[in-house]
This record gives structure tokens, sequence and C-alpha cells, in this order.
RNA sequence: GGCCCCUUCAUCUAGCGGUUAGGAUUCCAGGUUUUCAUCCUGGCCACAGGAGUUCGAGUCUCCUAGGGGUCACCA
């Protein structure tokens, strides 16, 4: 049974340094049938919001991963806490120190002015005296004062760190509240996780943590330690470069599996392959895999995934996607020849809404540099012919009907595709590109198509 | 600064002692297209540096440099 977590600590939005590695564990856990769980880190409470966690589970619910059994919550489990750090206290291994806060700042300036690593001095350590009259203590637990911590990361490999690295840490504050890297100890042991996948941030606690398995008897788990991504300069991601809530990705029209396909690949690869469908990570992922560097974040290669997971969703997904980003085309009788034609151009959702406007909408000016262009010579003269020769051709529906009403026109005249198309784009679109013309009048239909031309030419004259 | 970790094209990466160092994104060129985009073809671009070990090193060891993380009564 492989038990993974994920455990933020609702101080702000979710980012995708985190969505990498709820995801990172989410897949492990549901590959081999076990468990994913969601706990919030929330032992402080100053520094808690109600809106940092609602935004954190719109997240997973917005990229479809889901946890399993209750959200805990770490707040309302301090009485259980309470028993472990009487225990501790009670067997020696931890201990009241009535250093305040003052006198610890002191010793740190000290010791910083000596050009020493800042470190509690154990002076409480064996106190057996009176203590101080007037001070709440802290509780701090007896950390081995010799030799080395030893532990495989799944990762990095093994890891050795000096005893004397690691002070002995606070487990409970002056008011009582326990303290984060106890809590996490005691949960992830009693809520058996089996695997921790998490930042590399926390590779300095896992000693810690490590003193406190130690000290309560209980097992540790396999700790995989997932390192950083970096902005595109390899510097430490800002809000600028990417490390924004993972909702924006939906504001600005980004799929979540493009989202997904795109971290799954930050430090993690299987061979040649880029594009994983949600069953390909799970069939290959495995955390052995995860490389030791740090990543770089690549806007470019998130906007291509995105770009082809929208060329490969079904229309009516598009459809129903669209209606975020103010386009209704759900109801259009020529949808899925609009969405065709647009959704190959399309790096994200905004772009795609943007196109689709563009052809629905009749233009409201048209771009002097394609004017210039396209309306040389005859334009006006061909575009009037053909505007005749479409009232003629019934009702045609299909592109392909509108390609040959175009075919005919051209051949009978002797001209290039592009002495009718380019005016003609003009006029239906106000500009040069876009989807082809045979796609736009089929979508528009042949009255509204006239009636763009009929515009366009009346328009245009006057600024002969 | 102490400790720990990391280092293959601009970026994401493959490589697990013997390869013309592969793929992808970006960029450039060509083709397809009425245009743009898609798509197809091709091209540019990398083993941080230095010592070793070895018949042979991107792959192993050490050193240097650079980058990152961490040193709270935050998580």
């Amino acid at each position: 049974m492989v038990v993974t977590r994920f455990a933020p600590s609702p101080t702000g939005y979710l980012h995708i340094g985190g969505l990498r590695t709820a995801l990172f564990s989410w897949l492990w856990a549901r590959k081999n049938g076990g468990k994913f769980l969601l706990r919030i880190e929330d032992t402080d409470l100053s520094r808690n919001s109600q809106e940092a966690l609602a935004a954190i589970l719109e997240a997973f619910d917005w990229v479809g991963l889901d946890y399993d059994g209750d959200v805990i919550y770490q707040s309302e489990r301090f009485d259980f806490y309470r028993q472990y750090i009487d225990r501790l206290l009670a067997e020696g291994k931890a201990y009241k120190c009535y250093m305040t806060k003052e006198e610890l700042d002191a010793l740190r300036a000290e010791q910083m002015a000596r050009g020493e690593r800042p470190r509690y001095d154990g002076r409480y350590r064996d106190f057996t005296g009176t203590p101080p009259a007037g001070v709440e203590p802290v509780i701090r637990i007896k950390a081995p004062t010799e030799g080395e911590i030893v532990f495989t990361d799944g990762v990095k490999g093994q890891i050795r760190i000096a005893a004397s690295e690691v002070d002995d840490f606070i487990i409970a504050r002056s008011d009582g509240t326990p303290t984060y890297n106890f809590v996490v100890a005691i949960d992830d042991a009693l809520m058996g996780l089996t695997d921790v996948i998490r930042g590399d941030d926390h590779l300095y606690n896992t000693p810690k943590q490590l003193v406190v398995y130690e000290a309560l008897g209980f097992t540790p788990p396999r700790f995989y330690h997932v390192p950083m991504i970096h902005n595109e300069q390899g510097r430490k991601l800002s809000k600028r470069d990417g490390a924004m809530d993972v909702m924006e990705y939906k504001r600005q029209g980004f799929l979540p599996e493009a989202l997904l396909n795109f971290l799954v690949r930050l430090g993690w690869s299987h061979g040649d392959q880029e594009i994983f469908s949600r069953e390909e990570m799970l069939e290959h992922f495995d955390p052995h895999e995860i490389n030791k560097s740090a990543s770089s974040y690549n806007l470019d290669k998130l906007l291509w995934l995105n770009a082809h997971y929208i060329k490969n969703s079904p229309n009516e997904k598009l459809a129903t996607l669209l209606e975020g980003f103010g386009v209704h085309v759900a109801g259009h009788d020529r949808m899925e020849i609009l969405l065709d034609a647009v959704k190959e151009r399309s790096k994200t959702l905004v772009e795609l809404a943007e196109h689709i406007r563009m052809i629905l909408e009749a233009p409201i000016e048209y771009d002097p540099k394609a004017v210039k262009k396209a309306f040389k010579g005859e334009a006006f003269e061909i575009l009037e012919a053909f505007k005749a020769r479409l009232l003629l051709a019934g009702e045609p529906h299909l592109p392909s009907d509108y390609h040959k009403v175009m075919e005919g026109f051209v051949a009978e005249r002797e001209i290039g595709f592009g002495k009718l198309g380019q005016p003609l784009r003009v006029a239906l679109l106000g500009r040069l590109s876009g989807p082809g013309m045979d796609e736009v009048m089929a979508i528009l239909g042949v009255e509204e198509t006239v009636a763009r031309i009929e515009r366009a030419i009346e328009t245009l004259r006057d600024q002969e």
C-alpha cells in the first residue's frame, strides 16, 4: 500500500511548484492503487487564511486531482499533539526552555559577530535549578549531540548531515501550540504515509523530523525531495514568470491537461515522450526517476502543449469551455465548422475566443495595410461579380460547396485564387490573415457574406 | 558565512565506460495553403573548467567555478 499526501499551509494560493509536487504524489498513489491525502498545515494560527485554503481546493478541483477521505486540519488536532509533547517531557526526551526571545536574539547576534552559525546553546537541556519567574517556557526536543543523521532520499540518494547541524529545536511555542516539524512527523507517521514527496526546500527539515520519529519510536516513510522550479533566467520563480495562482492559468486560457503535462515533464521524463495523457502518466511515472537538478519554467513549451491539447479537443468540449470566455457557440448551427477553423490557430482559449469573435463579428474597420495590398486593380469589380455569383449559388452549406463556387469563379475569369481571395478576406474579416474563405463563408452564410462584401465595397470606395 | 544539493544545446530532457551525443520547445530556411496558422522537411545550438582512474569518460574519483536550498516561538 502506498500512501502519499499533499500538505500545504494555507498562507497563499497554490502555485505550479506546489501543484507539481501534488501531481507527483497523486500519480504515485493512484498508480499503485494507494491513497492520496490532503492535509492542511495550519498550526500557525496567525497566518492562516480562508481564501488561500479555498483557492487551493479550487485549483485541485480544476486540474482534477482527487484526494481520499476528508481534508485534515492540523489546527483541529492540538490536543492530540499535546499528548506526544507530554510523553516526550515525561520520558526526558524533551525539556522546557526558559530563554526569552530577546535572550535568544542576543545569543544569535553574538554568534554571528563571532562568525559562527547561529544556534541554540542547549543551556536548559539539563537544567535542574529554579526556573526564572514570569517566563512561559517553550518545549525543545533533545536532538543527538554527536554522530550524524543519515537517510536515503529517493531522488537525491544518501544524505548525511552532522548531528551538530541540528539544534534542540522548539516543538511547542510558549503559548503551547506545537510547531511544524513536530506535527508533520507525527501526522505523517500516524496517517500511515509510506512516501513523502515534497519540495527540495524541505530537505533540511528531514533530519529534524527524523529526530521526532526516533524519539517517538515511529518508522519513517520514504522521502523524495523534488528540485525547485526556476524562472526562465534560472532564478527563483516570481509571480511575473509563473509563480502565480494556478487558477490564473485557467483565466489565461490554459487547459488543465496541458498544465499537468507541462509540469510532469519538469524534472521527469520517459524517453523521448513529450505528450502524456493522464493514463500514460499513471503508467510510467516513478518518483525514483525524478531529476536531481532544478528546472526552469518555459512558457513557450507550455503554450505549445496547450495548443496541442486545444487542437485535439472535441469541439463540444471547447464550446463548453468557451462559455467561460464570453463566447457562446454551443447553439450555433455551424459550430463544428467554426471551431475546426479556429482551433488550429489558437494557443490559448483566450485566443480561440478572439478568433471566433473576429469571424462572427463583422469588421468595424479595415486594416489599411491589407486594403492597400489587396485592393489593387480590379478588386472592386471582382468582388461585385463574385457577390452576384454568390446570390445565384443557392444556399451552399459546406466549406467545400463554397470552394466550388470560388473555383468556378476564378476559372471562368482566368484569374489566380489570390485575386479573389485577398480582397474577399479584407471584406469579410477586415484583415489579411485568418481561416480559409470557404470556411468563413460557410460559417457566415450567403446573406451575411454578401452584406459584408457590400459594406466593404461601399466603405472602401469612399476612401479611394 | 556554515552545512547540504545541483551543473548535457537559450529552455525541458535522453544518455546509465565505446553514440556522427538523440528527442522536444524556441529560432532560421524550404514545402503545403488564396492569407495566417496548422502540418511536413531540413538547419543552427550542448557535455561549466581542470586534474586523475581507464585501452577508452558526458558517464567513475577529486579539485575549482557557478547556481540553488537551508540556518525562526514560519510552514
